[in-house]
RNA sequence: GGCGGAGUAGCUCAGCUGGUUAGAGCAGCGGAAUCAUAAUCCGCGUGUCGGGGGUUCGAGUCCCUCCUCCGCUACCA
């Protein structure tokens, strides 16, 4: 019953296309949507969080081919490395969802199913220029020629002039909608300079989407035609919905997570979600989502990543190297999100090292070592609280409010600053407050000081579940917060550390970072 | 080419609708302290705010122009 009264947050990473192996740039998306989905559990929200992937396609198809299986039983295996990344990733999403299941298959024909019934899919003919090894068609301006006089893709890759029969969405009647939509929903689409892409994009016009194709048969049959299959926007881009019990609109989970509040992307992939996904939906007469974000992508050591290059990032080899909570912080603070960003050893140490053992983890070990020593390992009595008092617990208190905001905005990098604002301000008054001076002058006195830095440990780690889940645990099993007041419905003095309570023996929760060449 | 964005301290970036001596973190230099993970604290920046021109009592913040960089310019996830 307290449960309906609850404010719902739906959060999406894409579905990740199987037949890619799954790098940094998967696990930074996902990450980002983790935190999402963590912080506003922890705020009260009864969430939604969804990831899963992407099983179709002429590429699968052949994977499949090629080592001589079903594609059904080469998909059960690939998709096997995203779940296993979440695992190892630490993600909460609440579901995965795989395009190959009977759920989506229904889902996609429902959604087909209205489309027609709308008149917004016709039959018609795609004719262009065919690559079969980029499995993409391409414009006449776009080819090269290739040595034999021949036609080449951009890529290099052989074309051939290719007519088949497909069925389009009229995505063209779509485009004074979106442009009104876009106007009306100024949110929609995140960052801003994307947003100017995308509404610049539609302004130049919109041809009809091809949304069928004949030459595979690794894709969701279209009800009614089984020599086409759904091509892939419209099967992938379908798993929001799917995943709330589409086509059944009174699903308990269509009802309360339709229409999505976030649906976190790479900048590459914005258009679809932004022109596209809006436009099937509003042609079907569903609900559109409030907002699409896109974020940037990694380079590594200054070199933009590819496989050709050899450089591309493990999400497991980090975490192996660095520990998963230091990576997961490094990722979503190094950036601007939203903005391109270069993972480089040497930025990941001085993070680690510089703000999550000496700013964060020392202030919490320093301040508890003090405690454990001095005063018989249980909260002490707090005292009337000074000024210099309340200038650190006040903002300590107030950051919750300035985090949400960041959040809501999905300024990850602006939402840990404002933390760091406060975990330096607290390391500041240790050292003016001198509390290991006060035990020899004034015991009360550093007994205030003492639980004060506390609280505001308290509250930073609380935040920081978010982000470094493990870590931020154990800060509050060392302060004894029960496992059950770890909510922001404990936040300020609903949660106030309680003078007497036991304490367990500190120990460090942030290792530094030494470096094997000067070990010892 | 068209549209859009950016160019601010060594590095990474903040600077809302123009207005006190342009800021933060990191790095660097000097000092203090010693509770703590050799972790912390305090102090120190003469930056042509890309160049030039203009509007204004006043511009990093508006206008013009030039230079440089980046993104988008449709059916690859």
């Amino acid at each position: 019953m307290a449960a309906a009264e609850k404010p719902r947050y739906y959060v999406t990473t894409p579905i990740y296309y199987v037949n890619d192996a799954p790098h940094i740039g998967h696990a930074y998306t996902t990450l980002a949507c983790d935190v999402l989905a963590r912080f506003k559990r922890l705020d009260g929200y009864d969430v939604k969080f969804l990831t899963g992937t992407d099983e179709h396609g002429q590429k699968v198809e052949k994977s499949a081919m090629a080592r001589g299986i079903a594609p059904q039983e080469f998909t059960d295996q690939v998709s096997q490395n995203f779940r296993d990344l979440a695992a190892a990733m630490g993600y909460s999403n609440d579901d995965f969802i795989r395009t190959t299941e009977e759920r989506h298959r229904k889902a996609c024909q429902a959604l087909w199913q209205t489309l027609i019934e709308r008149d917004e899919i016709y039959l018609g003919a795609y004719k262009g220029w065919y690559a079969v090894r980029d499995e993409a068609f391409y414009g006449e301006g776009e080819l090269k020629d290739g040595p034999n006089g021949e036609k080449l893709a951009p890529t290099g890759a052989p074309v051939e002039w290719v007519e088949e029969p497909s069925y389009f969405f009229r995505l063209s009647k779509w485009q004074q909608p979106l442009l009104d939509f876009y106007e009306q929903n100024p949110d929609f689409i995140a960052p801003d300079s994307r947003r100017n892409e995308v509404i610049s994009f539609v302004k130049g016009g919109l041809n009809d989407l091809s949304v069928s194709r004949t030459t595979f048969s690794w894709g969701v049959p279209v009800p009614g035609d089984d020599a086409h299959i759904m091509y892939v926007w419209l099967d992938a881009l379908t798993n929001y919905i799917t995943a709330c019990g589409y086509p059944d609109q009174s699903a308990a989970d269509y009802q309360a997570y339709w229409p999505a509040s976030l649906h976190m992307v790479g900048k590459d992939i914005l258009r679809f979600h932004a022109v596209y996904w809006p436009a099937f939906l509003m042609a079907a007469n569903l609900p559109t989502p409030q907002r699409v974000f896109a974020h940037g992508w990694w380079t590594n050591e200054g070199q933009k990543i590819s496989k050709s290059l050899g450089n591309v990032i493990s999400p497991y080899e980090l975490v192996n190297r660095y520990g998963l909570d230091q990576t997961r912080y490094f990722l979503l603070r190094e950036v601007p999100f939203g903005n391109d960003g270069d993972f480089s050893h040497q930025a990941m140490i001085n993070r680690m090292n510089s703000e999550l053992a000496n700013d964060l983890g020392n202030l919490a070990q320093r301040v508890l070592s003090m405690v454990n020593k001095n005063c018989d390992a249980a909260v002490p009595t707090p005292g009337p609280l000074t000024e210099h008092d309340l200038a650190l617990l006040t903002p300590a208190r107030d950051l919750l409010a300035t985090v949400r905001a960041a959040l809501d905005r999905q300024a990850f990098h602006d939402a840990l600053e404002s933390i760091w604002v406060v975990v330096r301000a607290a390391n500041a008054y240790v050292d003016h407050q001198a509390p290991w001076a006060l035990r020899k002058t004034d015991i009360d006195r550093m007994g205030t000081v003492l639980w004060v830095l506390m609280e505001t440990v308290r509250h930073v780690a609380l935040l920081m579940q978010t982000v470094v889940p493990t870590s931020a645990g154990l800060m509050l099993d060392q302060l004894a917060v029960p496992a059950d007041q770890r909510s922001f419905e404990f936040w300020g003095e609903a949660g106030a550390l309680k003078a007497g309570t036991a304490l367990p023996k500190p120990q460090g929760v942030f290792p530094r970072y030494v470096e094997e060449s000067q070990g010892a």
